[in-house]
DNA sequence: GCTCGTATGTGCATCAATGCACATACCGTC
DNA sequence: GACGGTATGTGCATTGATGCACATACGAGC
């Protein structure tokens, strides 16, 4: 039934006549509503001018409903069951996360970084279910089959949000064996001279990665290409060359010596990206809490 | 059910959002309900944060739901549809009299003017049923059975509202018959010689109506006495003797000629009686509204 | 690509609702 | 009857909601 907005009495003011039936006095009102009792008494003039007649009635005992209130409280207490179930379902929909989440990432930052967030929310939420998909890639046009994309550099993307996670830095390294056998360069040129480890460049979807983003870094004399940085990782470990690797990844550990660390460093952004509908999904909005919880407790880690 | 009522989503909001939901645009909105888009737009952004998620999303032809946009817009149908049921209920009680409304009146005030006035009411609302209870008596102190009484004289009651209607006035009446047979007194103190017509004095309720009533009327000779004041009066015009009669049952008539009208009348007050739950029924104040009318209008004769 | 019309959002002025201080009324106690 | 406590109503200042003017964005048509 499609009535005249405009012409009906406030629902407002038929909830305070409710808890004014129920109490029975002005100030009652004013203290459970946290309002005052003026206001009270104008709600109810108000109200009694909407309906066009008085709602209530003095009594020895306080305020007692007329006919016309009695009828106007039968409509308020079916607002207030209204509204209270709406509230209901929404507080459910906000503290009980169920369903899927399925997030796209790259395999360095997501084991380091997505891994633990995901697997802290998922304690909190054992009903919520979550797929992660590693891929270093560069991020899509229409993430279709994905709710959040975890991506690397830049990001040109015209239908859907970005939230920033974070900064790292890419830096060169080497093995303290490879560094005793071949020794260090001196200069950035000097890397040509040496053995490279890093992605493979055919087959790199961001480019930002590979050591030709910059004419920085020379032409390497051989190099160890691999699609895993965790394989560039293990490369490096075992002295197959300087690579070009994530610090959070070996930064800090004695198996890994920095090579020119005054000289060079690649600064690049993290991000998560969704469509604006997967953003008003309570889940996804959840992982996306996370993850910032989980870069910013770990920042000493990115920066180093 | 009982909620935390200042928790709530304002219903207020969810109604414009059902609306929104109706109409697509903002503007069109705004329209309908006599206010401008950027209202509607603050409105909208208000419920969001009210209920923690947006409820809207833009889609190529205008708004649509989002999840939990359509759990909100079910309730607002619920209490669009409470709400129109209400002012349903009101509007009806307004515009349409009906039911039964018993008055008790006097038989003369009542077939002068109580009379017409119900005829007049009920000929705009064909189903007001009317009955009218004709009784020269005092203001009865419960009303039971009566919604309304029309009681001549000093009104002291306690759990009734009294609402005045006009003042009359009781004058000494002959025929002019009367008149030019037994001629007629100069002073007061002469009527005492004539015949006298008026109330049983014994059944007589109200004082006031009898002869008795102050010691300026002397004693008569002889008296023709009745409890109807039409009798009284038929009494009068046929010559019975000097009547003490209401003035707008007689006055402007050449039937009946005044006796000593400057040196004697008694003026008595009309009065509307009802309990305040009374007052509340429409039909009842209709009836007071057409009574008021009614003497407003004849205000000459009343006081002739 | 430019122009126009329509839809939505921002900032400031205006208006309506509310809070606060006080007044009045009523009831119970001494 | 006087006093104190409680309940409700009035007038003015303050606060929040809304209107108005303008800005921005988008889509359709030329």
């Amino acid at each position: 039934m499609r009535v005249d907005l405009r012409r009906l009495p406030s629902p407002d003011d038929l909830l305070i006549l409710l808890t004014v039936a129920r109490l029975g006095r002005f100030n009652a009102v004013a203290e459970t509503l946290g309002t005052t009792h003026t206001t009270i008494s104008r709600r109810i003039l108000a109200l009694d001018k909407q309906l066009g007649g008085r709602t209530l009635e003095r009594s020895p005992h306080g305020w007692e409903l007329t006919q016309l209130g009695a009828s106007a409280v039968t409509a308020a207490e079916t607002i207030e069951e209204t509204l209270g179930s709406l509230s209901g379902l929404i507080r459910q929909d906000q503290h009980a996360l169920s369903g899927l989440v399925r997030i796209s990432t790259s395999d360095g930052f997501g084991s380091e970084f997505v891994t633990p967030a995901l697997v802290r929310l998922q304690r909190q939420h054992p009903l919520l279910n979550v797929e992660m998909l590693s891929a270093t890639r560069k991020v899509s046009q229409n993430r279709s089959g994905v709710d959040l994309e975890i991506v690397v550099g830049r990001t040109d993307v015209s239908n859907a949000q970005t939230i920033f996670l974070s900064n790292y830095y890419l830096r060169l390294y080497a093995s303290p064996a490879y560094a005793g056998e071949f020794g260090l360069p001196e200069t950035l040129d000097g890397v040509g001279q040496h053995c490279f480890v890093s992605y493979v460049e055919s087959a790199l979807q961001v480019a930002e990665l590979g050591h030709r983003w910059s004419a920085q870094l020379p032409m390497p004399k051989s190099s160890f290409q691999a699609t895993s940085v965790f394989a560039q990782v293990e490369a490096v470990r075992r002295g197959a060359g300087i690579g070009l690797l994530p610090n959070f990844m070996v930064a800090g550990t004695p198996e890994f010596v920095p090579v020119l660390p005054d000289d060079f460093q690649r600064q690049l952004p993290i991000w998560a990206v969704a469509r604006p509908e997967s953003l008003r999904s309570a889940p996804v909005q959840a992982v996306i809490a996370s993850l910032k919880e989980e870069v910013r407790s770990r920042q000493e880690l990115l920066a180093g």
